[in-house]
DNA sequence: ATATATGTCTATAAAATCTATAGTCATAAA
DNA sequence: TTTATGACTATAGATTTTATAGACATATAT
């Protein structure tokens, strides 16, 4: 189960992926539209940012916005720099590894290596898709009700 | 990332899994063996049982065994019972189904459209992967690492 | 130059969740 | 009828998540 941080960073960011290339937006601007804590998401930004998915200018007329395009930003790597893992166990992590602290002998724990499948099919998965996908999916569906009550007319 | 409570709870059935069937297993061995706090798998126990997983006897000579053949105990079911959920965002559950406090509109919600694909792959992966394939890699692993030893002799 | 708008950073607090413990009760076997 | 055992309730401690405050740095416009 994903954080309601990381659900913070998808608003914000699906924001930006609309914002024409170019423009920049406010911390306030993103904060009221996702009706996030201004300062809560100043952080989430400020990790974002860090984490190379987000570019920033200081400064009057400043703003935040999108380091890549849409199609380039996958859902794992905004997953990963705010949970600061994918793997369901943290023993498997690649960016975060530790060992678990209830293992006896890593090499032959069966809960890690069954772990391990589940581990490479949500990778695959969330790498998968992108931001990009979070937009349109949600446009597709506008369009699809949309028409829905349009022959009900 | 699952929870300390739920590799209590993995570690604890794998023990039942090798216990023979007809005998069952006291919460202080579970306990013992698996270096857990009694108290706090006292609690896993009861949720596995209440899950359906397990089975008690009460009193003397009494003690907990498997419900289920280990390969019928899916890593899904267990998941479920202690995490409550699969699903990465809660408005995607089936077995905990709760709307996002931070959505507008759960029918467009692009994080939602898109974290169903996440579902999807996740909760196959985990209901395909049962306690018996814990047993079993577990002890596949263990012999793997005893050959490799033979031939260094 | 200077005032203003804006992101950056550090520190801390409030809330929620996870982990752990204590103690009493119910049940079944010897 | 004593003893071993799980069932249940309550609560406390630890950790993580969420949120806020305030001082600072930087860039733009006038």
């Amino acid at each position: 189960m994903i954080t309601k941080k990381t659900k913070y960073a998808f608003k914000a960011l699906i924001h930006l992926a609309k914002t024409p290339i170019g423009q920049q937006v406010l911390i306030a601007d993103l904060a009221r539209d996702g009706n996030i804590p201004k300062k809560f998401l100043e952080f989430i930004l400020l990790s974002l940012r860090k984490g190379g998915l987000l570019l920033s200018k200081v400064g009057r007329g400043g703003g935040y916005y999108l380091a890549h395009h849409p199609s380039k930003i996958t859902i794992g790597s905004i997953v990963r720099i705010l949970e600061g893992d994918i793997a369901p166990v943290q023993c498997l992590s690649t960016t975060n590894y530790a060992r678990c602290e209830e293992c006896n002998d890593e090499k032959t724990c069966g809960i890690r290596l069954t772990m391990a499948d589940v581990n490479v099919v949500l990778s695959e998965v969330m790498d998968s898709l992108t931001l990009a996908d979070m937009v349109d999916r949600s446009e597709a569906e506008q369009n699809r009700l949309s028409k829905v009550v349009d022959f009900s007319i």
